[in-house]
DNA sequence: ACATGTGAACTGCTTCACAGCG
DNA sequence: CGCTGTGAAGCAGTTCACATGT
C-alpha cells in the first residue's frame, strides 16, 4: 500500500481514532514549525499521551505512511492527515445562536486556519439581528432555509439555548445540512444520515466532580 | 441493596457511564420539573439514547434504585444521582484566561444553578486585570497561587491560548487543585492524582469534516 | 539494526436473556 | 405480570509481539 493512494477506510472508524488523528496532526504541525523532517510513532505515542502501537494502528486503517526503520516524513503525514480529515478543502459553516458561545467561536482563530468559514450567524431576537458577531452579520433566523439553499453550508454550529435546540435542529435537518456542532447541554436525536458532535460543558464538569468526588483525596 | 445506602463504586466506572449518568439526571429534573412521579429504564433509555439494559447497568454500579415492575423513583432516583455524581455540594470554581470563553463560561446560567461558584477570574493581561468578567472580579496572574491557599478551590477551568496551556496547568497542579477542565486544543500532562476534561472544538469539528468527506454523500 | 505494519491475544464496554421480586 | 438487577455472551477497541522491509 503506497502513501499516495489514500485509501477510503474498509470498515467502520472508531471516534477514539478520528480524535487520535486529530492530536496527531496538531503535533506534525508543531513539527512541520520547527522544521522537522521526520518522526517515529513513539514520539507522536509520547506526546500524544498513548502508545506506539496504537499510533500505527491507527494509520494503517488509511494506508502504509511511514518508511520502516525510519518514521514518518513529518510533511507528508500531515498533509495525509489533513486528507484524511477532510482538511484539504474548505467548509462553510454557519452559527446559529448569537450569543456569548456564538461569539466565541466566531472569533476563535484556529477556526479560519483550519478551512472552516462563517457564512452567516442567525438569532431571533430582534435587538440582536443585523448587528454583527465578531464581524460576522447576525441575521434573522426567518431568513435561515432561503439562506441555505443559496450558500449551502455543510455545518451548522448551534450555540442557541436548551429548550430551542432540538425544534432548531430540525430545521438544520430539514435544511438539508448534515453536520452538526451542538453547544446546547441536551441529547439531541438527529436522523442517521446527520453527523452531530455535542460539546457539553455541564457534563465535563460533572466528570470533574465524579472523579473528585469517589477517587478523590 | 438499598437505595439510601450508596455504595461507593466498587471497581473503576467507565467514562461513557458517567456521561450517561449526567444525561440521565437532566432528563429526571425535567421529569421533576414535571412533576412525574416514576420512570422505567426504557423511558430514560429512549430519551437518552441507549438501552433499557445499559441504564440499568449503569445504575447497578452504585446500588439498587428501582422497584421491580414499577421502574425509578424520580425524586429518589434524581437525588441519588446528585450524590453519586458530586453535586451534592457547592464547588469553588476558577477561571483561568479572562476572554471570549472563560466569559461564554462565567455568564452560563446551569453553573451556578448546579453548586459551581465561581470565586474568581485570573488573566495577564494589565488591560483585563481589575475588570470583570460578567461581574467577576479579574485579578492579576501574579496572584494566583496566593489566593489559591485562602480560597482553595476545588477546580480549575483553563481558558488561556493553547502555548500557555501546559505552563498553566503545571502551576495549578502545584497549587494543589485536583481537577481542571481545559478549553485549550492541546493534549495536556498531568499527574496521575489529577483530571483533566478537555473540551476541544477543533477537534469536534474534525471529527464532523471526517464523517462528511468519509461517509458523507 | 531499527521502526513500521498487522494478525492474534486481551481487556473492557455493551447487549442479551432471564431469574428475582414487587 | 412487569420491570429491575445481573451473570454470561458478544463485540469493539487496545495492546502485544513479531514478521517485514529498508
Amino acid at each position: 500500500m503506497n502513501s499516495q493512494a489514500l485509501s477510503p477506510p474498509v470498515k467502520r472508524i472508531a471516534d477514539s481514532t478520528v480524535r487520535r488523528l486529530s492530536i496527531y496532526l496538531r503535533f506534525l504541525e508543531e513539527f512541520e514549525g520547527r522544521g522537522l523532517s521526520t518522526v517515529s510513532s513513539e514520539e507522536l505515542a509520547r506526546r500524544g499521551g498513548t502508545t506506539s502501537a496504537q499510533v500505527r494502528k491507527d494509520l494503517s486503517f488509511f494506508g502504509s505512511f511511514g518508511k520502516r526503520g525510519l518514521g514518518y516524513s513529518v510533511p507528508e503525514l500531515s498533509t495525509s492527515l489533513r486528507e484524511i480529515l477532510g482538511l484539504g478543502r474548505g467548509w462553510r459553516v454557519v452559527i446559529i445562536g448569537a450569543g456569548k458561545i456564538g461569539a466565541a467561536l466566531a472569533q476563535y482563530r484556529g477556526f479560519r486556519q483550519r478551512g472552516f468559514q462563517i457564512v452567516a450567524a442567525y438569532d431571533s431576537n430582534a435587538e440582536k439581528i443585523g448587528g454583527t458577531l465578531e464581524g460576522i452579520e447576525i441575521r434573522d433566523m426567518h431568513r435561515f432555509e432561503a439562506d441555505v439553499e443559496k450558500d449551502h453550508p455543510e455545518i451548522a454550529v448551534l450555540a442557541v439555548p436548551m429548550e430551542h435546540a432540538q425544534a432548531v435542529l430540525d430545521r438544520v435537518a430539514r435544511a438539508g445540512i448534515k453536520a452538526v456542532l451542538n453547544f446546547a447541554p441536551v441529547q439531541l436525536h438527529a436522523p442517521a444520515d446527520m453527523t452531530v458532535k455535542t460539546v457539553n460543558m455541564a457534563m465535563e464538569l460533572e466528570g470533574l466532580t465524579f472523579a473528585l468526588t469517589n477517587q478523590g483525596v
